[in-house]
DNA sequence: GCGATGTGTGAAACCGGTTTCAGCCACTGT
DNA sequence: ACAGTGGCTGAAACCGGTTTCACACATCGC
């Protein structure tokens, strides 16, 4: 099929090593045995195969990110980041989506330890601790991105809500609202719990009256039914945080099919700051998570990590921000 | 640092070979001789070195998808389908974007080559096709989707607008409309030209006037400022073809920013029907494309293609259809 | 009772690179 | 003239699996 070195040794009238040696720039060789090497390597097209270089090197230049699904939009910033990050540096990365089903997990995970990649970041709560104990028993380096506390040999990369939800609080109460409903995430997730939690908090910090507190999935729907379910009473908040920006979008479709206003009758906040919250109509307010950072980080930990003989984690930090846009104004 | 087959293999008092037809359940094995071995692989947590397999077998087990960019909401639903169709026949895929940019596309090119990748669907037209060729002179299965005719030797898939823009033409004469704006895609894309030159003869067949018919490109900043342009004569459209729902939805929001409503001034239809469609403000009518299909039907193009001895390419196409929602309505 | 057939296993070659080790040649220094 | 050194190259072992070939043993049919 396609060439192999010895060929193109033979060809060029020399050894493998010598080809090798040409093509990785590894020890001296001679301006004439170069020349003639590649001119031969040009000839045939010649590329190598790169699975033989893995299995001889022992090394596998390979990083892993294991996400849910492709199709949500926080996933793309994050992908590029760490894609280019691995890429800069001359890795590979292989990309994993759950599709949150277990058994699927499992053959990842089998994957990617067979395929000795040297790293795994992993950005979803869709696979398990002890699941992902066997990578780190088969000597993988593993980043865990917001899913929680981990063990000491992980590195996690967290996202500080704090500073963002403050600063959305801050931006609602000197609107004048006293009142916001919180729409939160599922309540089996570490993130949508976190945020919650200081949503909550915030709000009676300032003295305003979180209610109603709804758990929500992260899908658009879910927002959805979340605000159906609210305009039903006939005490209605004048704000409403989302868990994320997906489930404000949705909120902002059943609010204007039940005939409210955004912002004049209702502000709505969202997390995340995907891409289309600034095409929304009125383009969304949303707390920032630098998600391509969160890409790079993540990379970047599991190089610094590999780098130590002594594999112990580190956590890093990630700063979130308010994007104020037009969804959000003073209260009624 | 992971163990060997040699290790599991004298640990359960049997050769190698024998390990391995285990493993692959290649050959008769004794009971016995299977619960040995499993057993052994087990407490030793063995997984196996897939670049040794690949390597000895010479098979790759993997294929190549190639898009521009990850963040375009077009290919997240591509890339699913990909993936689910390689994913169940067992096979792996390599995701790669280009970011449009030619050294990045080159490096690209090397790496599945060198990974000996079994065939490989290109999605973007930011690859030229003589750099393709390399792919293919490397015995590589080859499948274009939506980038114009191509070699005797590779598979193609069209996606066929013709019915869908038929379609939505239909949709907008009988709301009364007697002249569209159509405001394209850029005029060194392929697909972008074939999606104008049937919106404007659509148009006339109907006797529709299209005016006026401006070339973009498919970023949402371009929707926005040809709408401006648009916007600064006074002798206005009825109603707006887009190229790609991007497109409209940066038209709309530079509608919107003008004082224009959505759709009682003016219909909007977009294409593609991405994620974000229906939830835009009015949620979008736009010409649907199969978008999972496409990366199922590419497998199979490449499957298929591969079991052939003989090479030769074949074409697919797959329909659209247009979607009614809300950002259409009688002509003013 | 003997060849044919089927089951179960091991030794060794092989896949296509990399790397170690050893050696050759041409200088350099003394 | 000779040891020492640096530049350059080849032979061969090696990475960790798979697969061919050979062979042992059991069973079956006639």
């Amino acid at each position: 099929m396609s060439h192999t070195m010895r060929e193109v040794a033979k060809r060029a009238g020399v050894s493998p090593a010598t080809v090798s040696r040409v093509l990785n720039k590894t020890s001296y060789i001679s301006v004439e045995t170069q020349r003639r090497v590649l001119e031969v390597v040009r000839q045939l097209k010649y590329f190598k195969n790169v699975h033989a270089r893995r299995l001889a090197t022992g090394r596998s230049d390979l990083f892993g990110l294991v996400i849910s699904e492709i199709a949500n939009p926080y996933f793309p910033e994050v992908i590029r980041g760490f894609q280019a990050a691995a890429w800069d540096r001359g890795f590979d990365v292989i990309l994993c989506n759950t599709q949150y089903d277990q058994p699927r997990t499992k053959s990842i995970l089998r994957k990617l330890i067979e395929s000795d990649v040297r790293g795994v970041a992993v950005m979803t709560s869709s696979i398990d601790k002890p699941t992902v104990s066997e990578l780190m028993d088969a000597g993988i380096g593993v980043v865990f991105c917001n899913v929680g506390p981990a063990g000491k040999l992980v590195s996690t990369i967290s996202i500080d809500y704090q500073r963002g939800i403050e600063q959305a609080i801050e931006h609602i109460a000197g609107l004048g609202h006293r009142r916001a409903a919180v729409i939160a995430g599922p309540d089996d997730n570490h993130t949508a719990i976190t945020i919650k939690d200081a949503l909550v908090a915030g709000l009676k910090k300032r003295n305003l009256d979180p209610f109603p507190v709804i758990n929500s999935n992260y899908h658009v729907d879910a927002g959805a039914s979340a605000v159906r379910a609210m305009l039903s009473t006939n005490d209605k908040p004048t704000a409403i945080f989302c868990g994320s920006d997906l489930i404000a979008l949705g909120a902002m479709s059943a609010l204007e099919e039940a005939g409210a206003r955004i912002p004049e009758d209702i502000s709505v906040i969202g997390i995340d700051d995907i891409s289309f919250a600034f095409l929304a109509r009125p383009p969304l307010t949303t707390i920032r998570v630098p998600r391509e950072r969160v890409g790079t980080t993540a990379f970047e930990a599991l190089d610094r990590m590999l780098k130590l003989k002594r594999r112990k984690g580190a956590d890093y930090y990630l700063e979130t921000e308010l994007v104020v846009r037009r969804s959000t104004s003073t209260a009624r």
